[in-house]
DNA sequence: GAAAAAGATTGAACGAGTTCATTTTTTAAG
DNA sequence: CTTAAAAAATGAACTCGTTCAATCTTTTTC
């Protein structure tokens, strides 16, 4: 039995993990107590504690899984992306917004958002923004793929272009959890209305 | 002495206000106890609940007085600016970055952006919201003057762009908070490397 | 297999933001 | 001027996230 504890705290993180989901989803996350997380991962609030290191933590955690998730999915749409620009953002900025509700609400997603400008030195804040560094790669390297298919002029800096889409489209995500009436729709038509001018500009069969 | 009330109130919403920032600033914001804050004003804790909803808001208070300012300053700039794309853009950009730390430390700034997102709709928050969506105008407005003076190409989407370069700016400061160790040169270094090429693709007269 | 060392768990206590029943002050009415 | 009504101020009590000294469990040592 050489790996009793080990077990026991693999069990207990994807207890604790489980029980937070599932309440900050059915609660919100500030009606959820860290006393009622406890009781229904079967450790006590000081167990709690061990394994993470405040409640956000605990949030973050799954927007971390979730992102990675989207990461997936993008990376796919990068590997062999539509042959327009404007169509290929579409594409790829739709699937991030898509997923993005799947298992976070608008409001956890508004406190993780918070949580990791507010304390960006905490390891999972550090690791949501790594993530969000890695969603921006991508960003670039889809405008590159684009690029390199003769899709997009050669001369356009690849690099900036990305960093200002991704800032946008995660800006616009930003004011899309603020406004709880909003839906994916209008967020999507709203990006697109701003991505498409620059695509017409960068693209290399001007579209009259 | 009909307005002794009113008097009584618009004094003590303004000593409450001032506390608050004195404490802020001296002591971070979090360290900043509202029991504290109360007694700077001379009011009682209950009091200060009664003009503002919470602790965050009178830190949000304290940050629209500030945009206000630059809106100021910005309007001065977009009224008569640098006749180059990419030197307008840093001119204004500029200005709102250079002024931005001169009353609220980086840790005051990622707690009022931090609560403006995770609370959307407190009276405050929702000036912020404003507040933000009066910048991104004036950055429209940078981009429609240029284009007025021949200096953009009359076919660019004024509007699509300005926000581009607004929700980009923006998104850029909020990293900047994140990073303690960040100076505002590079900042500014690295939004500008963004803007540029985008700058030099919308302007009227090519730079080779 | 017993004892010591290391590692985890526990829940009562703490701290700080927030609330609300009570009291005080101001205004309006007679 | 007195009194009633309205508005505002007050601070003790409450809530909930977080901590930590004491206790219990697992592993290691001999």
């Amino acid at each position: 039995m050489a790996g009793l504890r080990a077990k026991q705290k693999a069990d207990r993180t994807r207890r604790i993990l489980e029980a937070a989901t599932t309440l900050f989803r059915r609660e919100g996350y500030d009606s959820a107590r860290i006393e009622d997380i406890a009781e229904m991962a079967e450790v006590s609030v000081g167990t709690l504690y061990n394994y993470y290191q405040n409640k956000g933590d605990i949030l973050v955690a799954t927007v971390a899984m979730e992102v990675t998730e989207v990461l997936e999915g993008g990376a796919r749409i990068v590997a062999n992306p539509p042959l327009n620009a404007a169509e290929a953002l579409r594409t790829l900025i739709g699937q991030y917004y898509d997923h993005s509700l799947y298992y976070l609400s608008k409001e956890m997603w508004r406190t993780a958002m918070a949580i990791s400008i507010q304390q960006p030195d905490t390891p999972l804040s550090r690791r949501y923004t790594e993530l969000d560094g890695q969603l921006c790669a991508q960003v670039i390297r889809l405008v590159e793929t684009l690029q390199a298919r003769g899709v997009v002029q050669a001369g356009v800096d690849a690099r900036a272009m990305g960093e200002l889409f991704f800032n946008n489209l995660n800006m616009m995500f930003i004011e899309f959890c603020k406004v709880d009436a909003m839906p994916l729709e209008e967020l999507k038509a709203r990006v697109n209305a701003q991505h498409e001018p620059i695509a017409a500009l960068i693209s290399s069969i001007k579209i009259v």
